[in-house]
DNA sequence: AATTTGAGCAACCGCAACAGT
DNA sequence: AACTGTTGCGGTTGCTCAAAT
């Protein structure tokens, strides 16, 4: 009786599934101008979709999964090339803090970026950053646990790790490129709560200071309501919040910073 | 000049949801 | 209802190239 280990049964699964590739004969790696250029023929005539027939009719010998990944990464009009903008990266960040790891809806916000792309962009960025700040913060925890104060006196837990370490970067772009800041606002328009996403630049953000920022974020009712407009419907704060609670999702972003006047503002 | 390291990116993989039969 | 194929998504890997040593 074989006794095999785990690795093993990886290990055999990954030969098979390596042995039906060859069997099928299925070209891997990355693509030749050639192939980019029967795809992209093919589908601007016959449109997307039917990717496994794609894959024979193109005359590729490639998984439909593949011809699919190169289309929409790569070869589809539209696309955007070059670096991502502070605009895009504020979107990002913001989405990223209201949704986590969605990439594909937090690219439908990004006209002319893939999720591929604001992924990889995410992961070389950030996702040190916020590993770092997860372990300052547990120390942080372990610390207030130890300083116990009563409840009255402890302020309400209310802002996520995601969101604050967003705006550790938005400071550290500040400290380490002062030529540019940028306001990124995320509003809510409609009935599934879908944000809508603007993004402006300003100047002078010289008075950013965090606790100002989580302080207004999370306390949008003290908010003159000035700020609160520019949809068809006017809606406070308050209101906003509780569609939030109502619908299970969790401090969401319901506004932004806006650096010229050092003020978070709100959009509904 | 050679080697190492890290960032950036394209592509692959596995899984889940969905549609068709 | 069960099965099969397809599509889409998020996580991960591996390659390339430039900067650092």
């Amino acid at each position: 009786m074989l006794d095999w280990g785990v690795d093993q049964v990886q290990q055999r699964n990954h030969d098979l599934y390596q042995q039906q590739q060859q069997q099928q004969g299925c070209r891997k790696g990355p693509w030749t101008p050639e192939e980019d250029k029967l795809l992209s023929e093919y589908v601007t005539s016959n449109g997307e979709g039917r990717w496994s027939s794609v894959a024979k009719c193109a005359g590729l010998n490639r998984s439909g999964k593949s011809c699919r990944l190169r289309w929409v990464n790569y070869l589809r009009p539209g696309l955007k090339r070059g670096q991502i903008t502070p605009q895009e990266e504020g979107i990002i960040l913001e989405l990223h803090s209201l949704w986590g790891n969605k990439w594909s809806t937090i690219a439908r916000y990004l006209p002319g970026r893939t999720d591929n792309e604001i992924k990889n962009y995410w992961r070389t960025h950030y996702k040190k950053k916020e590993k770092s700040f997860s372990k300052q913060e547990k120390v942080k925890r372990s610390r207030k646990q130890l300083d116990l104060k009563p409840q009255s006196q402890q302020q309400p837990q209310q802002q996520n790790q995601s969101s604050q370490f967003v705006s550790e970067d938005h400071k550290k772009l500040d400290n380490e490129q002062n030529t540019f800041s940028y306001q990124t606002s995320v509003f809510f328009t409609d009935q599934f709560h879908m944000p809508q996403v603007v993004a402006a630049t300003s100047s002078d953000h010289s008075m950013m200071d965090e606790g100002n920022l989580w302080g207004s974020l999370w306390s949008l009712d003290d908010h003159d309501p000035h700020h609160f407009g520019g949809c068809s419907e006017q809606r406070t704060a308050s209101n906003v919040s509780e569609k939030f609670n109502g619908c299970g999702i969790d401090a969401p972003f319901c506004g932004s910073w806006d650096y010229s006047y050092n003020g978070f503002n709100t959009r509904l």
